[in-house]
Parts: C-alpha cells; structure tokens; sequence
DNA sequence: TCTGGGGTCCTAGGACCC
DNA sequence: TCTGGGGTCCTAGGACCC
C-alpha cells in the first residue's frame, strides 16, 4: 500500500512577497501580487482579504485594482519564490526521502515506509506533524489537492460537485458521463489517494519557452525581431545550462487583437548554438508576419524535443550547425556567466561566421 | 475588463511508410 | 483505376494549470 501526501503552500506568492517586503506588502492587508498599476499584468496571486473583492488571479490588474482600489501591488518576487520553495523542499526532505517537486508551490511525498519512523499513526497526523514544522520553519502553510484548477471547479461545481466528499459518493461511471474517460479516472483516483505514477524526479522537461509581452505594440519588423532574439538568447543558454540540446523551433505570435499563431520546425538533428536557432526562429517569425503585418502584443521562442546534449565533434551536416558555433555558444554562457547577462548584447551574436 | 510567463497535454489533419 | 488499415511523425491551435 503505497502512501502519498499533496503539500501545497497556501497563498505561496502573497506569503512570500510579505516575507521578502515586512514594511511594504508585509503591512498590506489588502495585497495584490503580480505587477504594477500601468503594467499589462494580471494577478498572479492576491491576499484572502482582496479576494473578498472578487480579485482572482490571472485577472488583469487593471480590473482587479478597479474592484479594489486601496489594495496594494507588488511584482512577483520571482527569485525569492524560487529560494522559499526549495528551503521548503529541503525541509520536506527531513519527513521523507522521496520528494517530487510539481511546481513552485506543491510537492508530493512517497511516505512509503516511513510507518515506524511515525510509529504507525495515522497518514494524517503525520501530515499535521509536516505542517507544523513547515510553519514553524518557515512561516508558510501546507495544504491539499492541486491540480483542480478554476475551470475544473466550475464544471464540476455545475454538478453539485463542491467538495472532495461530494466526489467520493461517486464511481467512476457516473462521473464519466459528466467529463471524459480519462479526467474521470484521474480525479477518482485522486480524490482515493491513488496515484499510478511514482514519486521521482522527472527527468527533463519537455520543452523551454521563453516570452514576452511588450509595453506596447510593435508595428516593425526590425522591433520585433530584436525582442526575438533577446528571448532565443536567453532561451538557448538556459537550455545549454541544463545540458539539453532541441529538434524542434517553435516561435508563437500574439497579435494586438490577440489572435495567436505560431510556427514550428524540427530539425533533423538537434542543435544546440545561438547561430542556428536563431536563423531557424528568424525564418518562422519572417513567414508569420508575411501572412499578417499587424501590431504585435507578445513574441515567444519554445524549444522542445529536448535531449541530453552529447559531447561530440561531429558537424551536424543537415543543420550546418558547426563545432565552432557550439563552442562559441558555450563561450558566450561562462562570459555571462562570470561578468553578467549584459557583458554580451544579442547583437554581438548575429554577426558570428 | 482587456487579457503574464512558464509549463503540460490533447486534438485533428496531413505526410509518409509498410 | 481506385484506394485499406495501422503506425509514426509533424504542424497548428487550444485548453488548462500554477
């Protein structure tokens, strides 16, 4: 019988931005997480007490600030979010061996086994144990069952479906006549606690994408294309950092009505340098504009098809992508890496051979 | 009201192969 | 002269989650 637990940090991005800002966000009741008043943001997290307001997140901060204008709002503290949670894990790490992050705020243990080192009470109280210590240490509470996103909530409120309770009176059949096969299955097995795959690292992640919104719309070409490559940049060192080359170049375009297309290509080898993702991204931007020159609200590259990258120095004839143009990306990354991001501009980059 | 950034997964159609 | 069935890969778009 194997035994999981779900911790999820309640309210992760308010609870931190409170921690990182005491003075600040850590005296707002009414706390607003997620950009400022001009940016195009939305609410990546917001206080109970602004919620009350009928703030969610992913709400736009324009609306949100409309339904609650004395609330505060801070940026997301991205890099003491990404610090929190993994002191969160390594405290986790005390309680169980096998620790899986599923994102920056949830984890699931394998208690397998650990029954004597908990002499054999209940699962529960030893997840009572784990909140306990994690609030002491931390400040921050641990709850349940992620995954169950607004939308699912919604379906499954119009079925009278509220709480965890509500769907253990249920089989699966039942519940598959409302949603399909599959989500039927899952949220069975989820709301029994049973959990086919197993708690371990994932291996790699199935693809790297880096985007952005711009200020405001980009008309030109030349405009959008240098924002391109800033994010295919920074892209491809990440990628190389995580010692991952990719076959696939998709670039994705948000139009200022918002219509959104994207442009892929797979390689018949995977590459790994500068020079030869961003001539790839540059050829799949040219025919996306070709077919609508409009306005551009977002530009996006996503790398995908994700591999270890080999040491090996074979040129890859069908890419054209030389051993020169690896090592010169990997000279790049220890430059940025000792003297900054900065310490070399993209621009530099296009003129390589 | 005017919609982030980083992900995962699904679908549907077409190309291609046997 | 007309056209199967299954498998895999690829592309584009979209839903959804945190």
């Amino acid at each position: 019988m194997r035994r999981i637990l779900l911790a999820d940090a309640d309210a992760f991005y308010v609870a931190v931005a409170r921690a990182v800002d005491p003075e600040g966000a850590g005296r707002a009741t009414l706390l607003i997480v997620g950009g400022s008043r001009e940016s195009r943001g939305v609410v990546c997290s917001a206080s109970y007490e602004t919620r009350k307001f009928g703030v969610r997140s992913a709400m736009p901060i324009a609306r949100a600030l409309r339904l609650c204008p004395d609330a505060t709002c801070v940026p997301v503290p991205f890099k003491a979010c990404v610090q929190k949670s993994g002191e969160i894990r390594e405290l986790l790490q005390r309680y169980s061996p096998i620790v899986e992050g599923a994102s920056i705020d949830e984890w699931y243990l394998d208690m397998t086994g650990t029954e004597g080192v908990y002499h054999h009470e209940p699962l529960a109280a030893t997840a009572e144990r784990i909140r306990a210590g994690i609030r002491e240490a931390t400040g921050l509470t641990l709850s349940d069952i992620p995954l169950v996103g607004p939308k699912f909530q919604a379906r499954l409120a119009a079925r009278g479906l509220i709480t965890v309770a509500d769907v253990l009176r249920l089989d699966p059949d039942t519940l598959g006549k409302w949603m399909s096969k599959r989500e039927a299955r899952w949220l069975w097995n989820r709301v029994h606690g049973i959990d086919d795959g197993t708690v371990a690292h994932r291996l790699t992640n199935r693809g790297i994408s880096r985007d952005e919104t711009f200020g405001k719309d980009l008309l030109e070409d030349e405009d959008i294309e240098r924002e391109l490559l800033r994010l295919v940049t920074r892209a491809a060192a990440d990628m190389r950092g995580d010692g991952l080359c990719a076959r696939t170049i998709a670039v994705r375009l948000r139009d200022w009505d918002f219509k959104t297309r994207s442009a892929q290509r797979t390689l018949p080898e995977a590459v790994i340098s500068d020079r030869v993702i961003l001539r790839v991204a540059h050829e799949l931007l040219t025919g996306l504009r070709n077919i609508r020159r409009v306005p551009a609200r977002l530009v996006g590259v996503r790398l995908s098809g994700l591999a270890a990258a080999k040491a090996t120095d074979q040129i890859a004839i069908l890419t054209e992508e030389t051993e020169r143009d690896r090592g010169l990306s990997h000279a790049i990354d220890r430059v940025r890496e000792k003297f900054g991001s900065k310490s070399i501009l993209p621009g530099g980059i296009t003129s390589a051979p």
